[in-house]
DNA sequence: GATGCAAACTTGACATTGTCAAGTTTTCGC
DNA sequence: GCGAAAACTTGACAATGTCAAGTTTGCATC
């Protein structure tokens, strides 16, 4: 019952599961189905019974990654009723130590999995959630003049390509090494927000 | 002289040119080693000639991006010397183009190629080289009050990460329909880049 | 409880691909 | 002209995604 009883069971979370693993472990290089279906302890076609095909399984795992996201940052949410001051750098660092734990599970789940949105109503379902989840936070960073007021769901875009854009320079290393130096990473951050707050923050 | 002359003249460029070519056509997914080979009329085990290895040639081709998008940027430059209020949206929005041109090259560019700094020397120093170029223009923008003044190398990171991640978004899907809807890419862009900046641009 | 069927899985095969080792051709300095 | 380095070809191998055919298994129905 720790993971799952195979011959039976449920494979499906299984190689999701393995996938995550492989995906720490080894990168999005050594991301191959059949290490997946072995590292499940099945046979090499299996996972065709539960993904029509690798892309499948790579929707899935990354609309796993939305899930978790989701649930991190509702967490952040929830310790910071009160204090929507902080709110803002908090759920922009999560996103970027979510990023950082797992830097190929993050870039797969922004790397068009999809090319065409039908193929994956969980997937874009779940990054709907996620987006919607953020709405409601950069609403209420306005509602207490963190933020300046405007259309929110643009207002969410522009803070959140401010936050995944450094994110993901980051994560590519092309922050050249003269900032690195200086900087890290939660200094940049809270610079870059700053850059977008009526108050300072910290 | 037009292209080459293969069977001897500068394969090296001819495959580059060929990976560039498929790039545009089938995508990422496409884009082998054989077929630029076979694309550019050799064998297929030619590329190792001049390149270590797959990742070599891709590094190639993202060092020639960077480099053409050096150009451009440069020409947005030389005719902004003057008006220095368009400058910065000018350069974003050449950017994006530049992304959107030509999506799949945009990504690979930004897709740590690299693992290891030391082994692709030319694409790191491209890479500084096109930062460099930002920083300067952020600073042209600092000195006529267009940006807030602060460390400039921080305040590139700032704004470039707001553009990257804007185009970094918009290319893979992840901006909400209910969005696109309502605002092409460089209304997005320009509302982006207003929270940002000191007087109203457009 | 036996029967039969659909779902879950295995086996075997094939084409594509990255890579290397060994040979062959070409170029060019001397 | 000669010989060696560079540029290329050929042939091979292992890894991989994918499919077609079979086999097992659980389960609903009689």
């Amino acid at each position: 019952m720790t993971t799952s009883n195979y011959h039976h069971g449920d494979l499906k979370n299984a190689l999701i599961k393995a996938g995550v693993k492989i995906l720490a472990k080894e990168g999005v290089g050594g991301l191959s189905l059949r290490k997946v279906a072995k590292q499940a302890g099945v046979s090499h076609a299996a996972p065709y019974s539960h993904f029509a095909d690798k892309q499948a399984l790579i929707a899935a795992i990354s609309t796993e990654g939305f899930k978790q996201l989701y649930i991190q940052i509702e967490e952040i949410r929830a310790a910071h009723r009160n204090r929507p001051e902080a709110l803002l750098v908090e759920t922009a660092w999560a996103y970027m130590q979510f990023a950082f734990n797992e830097p190929d599970r993050f870039k797969l789940m922004f790397s068009s999995v999809l090319e065409k949105e039908k193929e994956y109503p969980d997937f874009v379902e779940s990054s709907k959630k996620n987006f919607e989840q953020i709405v409601e936070v950069i609403e209420a960073c306005q509602s207490v003049g963190i933020l300046r007021s405007g259309p929110s769901d643009l207002t969410t875009v522009s803070v959140w390509s401010m936050v995944h854009g450094l994110v993901m320079l980051a994560l590519e290393g092309q922050i050249p090494h003269a900032v690195l130096d200086q900087y890290n990473l939660k200094e940049m951050l809270v610079f870059t927000l700053n850059q977008l707050t009526m108050v300072e923050l910290s």
